[in-house]
RNA sequence: GGGCGAGUAGCUCAGUACGGAUAGAGCAUCAGCCUUCUAAGCUGAGGGUCAAGGGUUCAAAUCCCUUCCCGCCCGCCA
């Protein structure tokens, strides 16, 4: 017999025998609600009630006998795991399973299933698109972004396995300004060749172009506010900030520096240049497109390259300009223009989000509070070009298009854009679709003392990060495996440090901001990939070397605490990840994962495998060790890190 | 000023959706364990008014209120 989900089984069966006592030996109250939940210490059997709490005061009794008197009435004999039932503490009931059965289950259960263990299907299987990375291809995904990337691929993998039809969607924002200054800055060097990895290349155009157009425009608004010292003061400190930068990036970069500022010298007004770009290109001209196609193509080349190193990978590339040349976005303005939510302010249009959500009574629904007065949402520009939000509108619906749910990975610093645009999908009558609209927010990542800023150059790559980090995993394996060959060596060095970052970006709660240090983000020890790793690889030589399959294990054998508490684990493998799906909590597969690996390694110290006591323990013990493998492993690829046999 | 997110051991963090039994890890510190299945490991010690105060409850880190502190947002940027 096999289960997905055994102690799903357990627990149906506890719930079916407790309705009953409670039926028989309380026959005039209402059927409570049971709750089953799982005990803080295998002391307290596998699963728990508090029932007799609530019963108590209902019934004025005392909870310790009304659990007394339930579990007495509970009638065991029909039900094949339950062992016994005990009341306990001020009012418990204490559910315990009967070991040596739900072993068996267990293990044949792990064995029959293997690489699908754990991942029980959803009975509601839904078309569903998870938006994530969409980094502006403007310069190299830095460690900030990347935390995108990693949260939404678990995510993708996560909803996938349990069952959902997933589409990886990357939103290419390519219409905003700063695509037409990176371009300005490409076009004004004679669209060159990359001379090394492309969005490298690109992002030191983008940072330099920025930095020349910024001073520019500074040294202009100085001369304009002459008279105006409040104005004057805050063009000179910004200035100052802008030269100190250019003085930074002339000694980083100096050909490509001094090539741009002599070529951006001949134009009386770069800003202009760039605006007319950017007008150009939404209104489809067709050298501003291949101007602008061609210089994010390269950069989305380099994230390709980047995000393959780490298992990530996209179904579809959605180019923001494509809703605008095609009607998607016009449509989209002429319906708001229909609603009684669209204003007029100094020419531009706006969207009336509070009044939205007021008329069509959301704040509730949105657990908004009724003074939180969301803020109004510029739709055009005065020049008539569109602005970000807008343009997601349409994006957003074309989505709903293609899916009944949709998840954006994206940072909470968006929030309030991100719940405008909900508003408006309201507004345009996509009701149901913005019921599906799911805003991932994830904390920023900082470097200690500053926030990195793509336009100021100052970050640190993701490539960087994980070179480094597999730089010093090469190390550490020299340290400790000085025998190994260069290519072996190598090879564990790749998937190691690739792991231990990925992990690190996934662990922590996506709610609080991270600090980024590299002893942070790459560990190797406890609770960290390479620890998961390296347990699993320790498993794998224990099987590796037994060199045979158990034969007719019993199970009974396996009477150790922490071996009975292994067991648990595994069985409780499937709803941890129904719990990560459905709650989208990725961070939870990692710290089941290092608790796992906590928990053999204590084992692996403490009780020998292939020189147990005798050969019948022996085979209990190694049925243990292969169970607990093909779990390790499937919670590692779960996360998208290699599970390697040897390291 | 308003909104959103966070505050748990010296440091980094679990646990909070659904209140439940002694609040868990790691790092760092100290003391141990490699002629026995991979020491990227294990064992042990010390370390906590769960930001503060109040409330609800048989029961609060978890729910409610107030306050404090930190981060983010409140652009004709994305």
């Amino acid at each position: 017999m096999i289960a997905q989900n055994p102690y799903e089984l357990f627990r149906a069966e506890c719930q079916t025998a407790l309705a009953a006592a409670l039926a028989k030996s309380l026959p005039d109250i209402k059927q409570p609600t049971i709750v089953l939940k799982k005990t803080p210490n295998i002391d307290y059997g596998q699963l728990a009630t508090s029932l007799c709490f609530e019963l108590a005061k209902q019934l004025k009794q005392k909870p310790t006998d009304l659990a007394k008197q339930l579990s007495d009435a509970v009638d065991k004999s029909g039900f094949d795991l339950i062992e016994k039932v005990e009341p306990a503490g001020a009012g418990y009931i204490n559910f315990y399973v009967d070991f040596a059965k739900f072993s068996a289950l267990i293990f044949t259960s792990i064995k029959e299933l293997d690489k699908s263990y754990g991942f029980v299907k959803t009975d509601q299987p839904q078309k569903i698109i998870v938006e994530h990375t969409s980094v502006n291809p403007l310069h190299p995904i830095h460690i900030g972004q990347a935390r995108n990337p990693t949260i939404g691929d678990t995510i993708a993998r996560i909803l996938q396995l349990r069952g959902h039809n997933v589409s990886r969607h990357y939103y290419i924002d390519d219409v905003g300004r700063q695509s037409s200054v990176v371009a300005y800055g490409y076009a004004k060097l004679g669209k060159p060749k990359p001379t090394e990895k492309s969005d490298h290349f690109v992002g030191k155009i983008y940072t330099v172009t920025c930095c020349i157009v910024e001073i520019n425009r500074l040294k202009k608004l100085q001369a304009k506010a002459a008279d105006n010292p409040e104005e004057l003061a805050k063009a000179n400190k910004e200035l100052d900030e802008w030269v100190s930068i250019s003085a930074e990036l002339r000694e980083k970069y100096p050909v490509l520096f001094d090539t741009l500022l002599k070529k951006i010298s001949f134009d009386d007004d770069p800003e202009g240049e760039i605006s007319r770009l950017n007008r150009g290109y939404e209104d489809g001209q067709p050298a501003a497109k291949e101007l602008i196609r061609e210089v994010s193509d390269l950069c989305l080349d380099g994230f390709r390259a980047t995000m393959q190193r780490v298992g990530v990978t996209y179904d579809s590339w959605d180019w923001e300009s494509d809703f605008v040349w095609t009607p998607q976005v016009s449509e989209v303005m002429t319906k708001l223009q229909s609603t009684p939510f669209i204003f007029n302010e100094k020419g531009v249009q706006q969207f009336n989000a509070d009044k939205a959500a007021n008329t069509l009574n959301l704040k509730a629904k949105l657990g908004l509070s009724p003074n939180n007065e969301v803020p109004p949402l510029t739709l055009v520009r005065a020049d008539g070009t569109t602005l970000y939000t807008t343009r997601d509108i349409a994006y957003t619906i074309w989505k709903f298009r293609h899916a009944e749910k949709v998840i954006n990975v994206i940072g909470m610093e968006q929030s309030l854009a991100q719940l405008q645009l909900k508003l408006a999908l309201y507004a345009l009558g996509h009701g149901k679709d913005a019921d599906n609209l799911v805003h991932f927010a994830y904390n920023l990542v900082t470097l200690p003392g500053y926030k990195m800023s793509s336009r100021r150059g100052h970050y640190i790559t993701f490539d960087e990060v994980l070179d480094e980090a597999v730089r010093r995993a090469y190390e550490e394996v020299t340290k400790r495996s000085p025998m190994l060959s260069e290519a072996e060596k190598h090879n564990i060095a790749n998937f190691v440090g690739l792991g231990a970052v990925r992990y690190a970006l996934i662990d922590v709660d996506p709610g609080k901001p991270v600090v980024f240090t590299w002893e942070r983000v790459l560990n190797f020890e406890t609770n960290s990939a390479p620890y998961v790793q390296y347990t699993h690889a320790r498993a794998c030589s224990i099987i590796r070397k037994a060199g045979r399959e158990p034969e007719n294990v019993d199970y009974g054998l396996l009477a150790e605490k922490l071996e009975k508490e292994l067991i648990l684990n595994l069985a409780n493998f499937p709803d941890m990840f129904i719990e990560a799906t459905e709650y989208l909590k990725p961070a939870m597969i990692a710290d089941y994962a290092n608790a796992l690996a906590d928990k053999f390694n204590t084992f692996y110290n403490a009780y020998p495998v292939l020189k147990a006591d005798n050969p019948k323990l022996g085979d209990a013990r190694l049925a243990l060790t292969k169970a607990i493998q093909t779990v390790m492993r499937n919670t590692l690829n779960l996360v998208g890190v290699t599970a390697p046999e040897k390291m």
